[in-house]
DNA sequence: CCAGCAATTCACCAATTGGTACATTTTCAC
DNA sequence: GTGAAAATGTACCAATTGGTGAATTGCTGG
């Protein structure tokens, strides 16, 4: 990736830097709600309260905006991934899944923007995930849940399905967040809404896995 | 809803309802693709083979088609909801993953559009779910889900959270198509991988109740 | 203090947007 | 057939789209 090799490549005060993650930022708002072709610049400006030429200053194009800020998503997303693996099958899955929501949870742009972006062909971000190697992250948590259920630790399934179905639940509650506000019969999902739904999501992963020894903590 | 109250009210021919059908559907390809803003009423036009004036005549703004075809989806999708609720619970849940997976897999459109109106605030289908009364389908599917833990056949849980488990995965499936795909190392899902998913939603639905009984054919 | 570059603003472009006015052609009940 | 409504085509509108040129302001090192 090409960090450096931005349009004014210099060396640069801290204003430069700023006023690029006001515009991503106000960008990945934008776009997370009516996807690329329906955001124009002029909605990016308006919400980062700055002039659309300044956009286009900063980056040459919208579709290279959009770019950078797939990228920046994917590779923010990529540091809370593994969630170190440590501790027994239980402990990770419940701090995967845990993390996973979290991050839904605080930033809920991410994970729309993604959604629409897949919805509307993918072709960008899976570009980026294949630059990246993303498969290999899958491979390797597939594997995990494997040998997990080699060693008799989970139950026999299909380990990509598992795993579809706990980041659909993610994507779910984000992106359908007021039709489930409607069934709860409010505007938008509180703290505890997250947590009830986090929770049963956890509880789904963990009735894969052996029930916890007696000397574990919950 | 008003069905009749068109803009040219009067009785017509056969010619109405097959243009208005063309256009609802190409209308629905483009909407889910980009959602409502970033869709032209020319796009549409385009896929449908069509005059974009033509589209203006049948339905007088872009906002008045895109309820309509917002609405279709909700009627349609409300007749293959309850699935009869005869046999067994897990018979039943079985058939219920089974037709939604199917309705997913068939008219993907419909789906990615509920997704992509849902994201952007979801205004339109919310209220058209609230004139539906919507609620009370969750309600009753979440009674007979209670039902079958009173009665000892499901184990205890949330059900809510539970349904909502089931629709993110067909929900999941159709918005990420690129990215599952990519992952399963090929440019789009075959019949055999929708199977696999649906095979592996409902095993994870199904491990909710208690096993059949020996002379229940599977 | 000032040269030089980065940051910002103003004015503008052709193309496209959703939508309309109006003339013309098709359709169809009588 | 005929008349009237429905369907379609042509031409157009003001507003917005993504994007550019060039002038202006602000800052910082020498």
């Amino acid at each position: 990736m090409q960090e450096q090799t931005e349009r004014p490549t210099r060396q640069s005060g801290g204003i430069r830097q700023t006023r690029i993650q006001a515009i991503m930022d106000a960008a990945e708002a934008e776009f997370a709600q009516s996807g690329f072709q329906g955001t124009s610049v002029q909605a990016i400006a308006d919400r980062a309260h700055i002039q659309k030429r300044l956009i286009l200053y900063y980056f040459s194009t919208k579709e290279d905006l959009y770019k950078e800020v797939i990228e920046r998503i994917f590779l923010e997303w990529r540091n809370l991934d593994p969630v170190n693996w440590q501790g027994s099958p239980r402990q990770v899955i419940a701090s995967y899944v845990d993390h996973i929501f979290q991050a839904a949870e605080g930033k809920p742009h991410r994970s729309k923007l993604i959604v629409a972006e897949m919805m509307s062909g993918g072709q960008f971000g899976i570009e980026i995930m294949r630059l990246r190697g993303s498969h290999r992250i899958l491979a390797r948590t597939v594997a995990f849940l494997e040998g997990c259920m080699d060693r008799g630790q989970m139950r026999r399934t299909d380990a990509v399905a598992f795993l579809f179905q706990i980041w659909s639940a993610q994507h779910f509650y984000v992106a359908f967040e007021p039709e489930v506000g409607f069934f709860l019969g409010k505007p938008r999902l509180t703290a505890a809404d997250w947590q009830r739904f986090r929770t049963a999501t956890k509880e789904f992963a963990l009735s894969y896995f052996t029930p916890p020894e007696e000397d574990e903590a919950p």
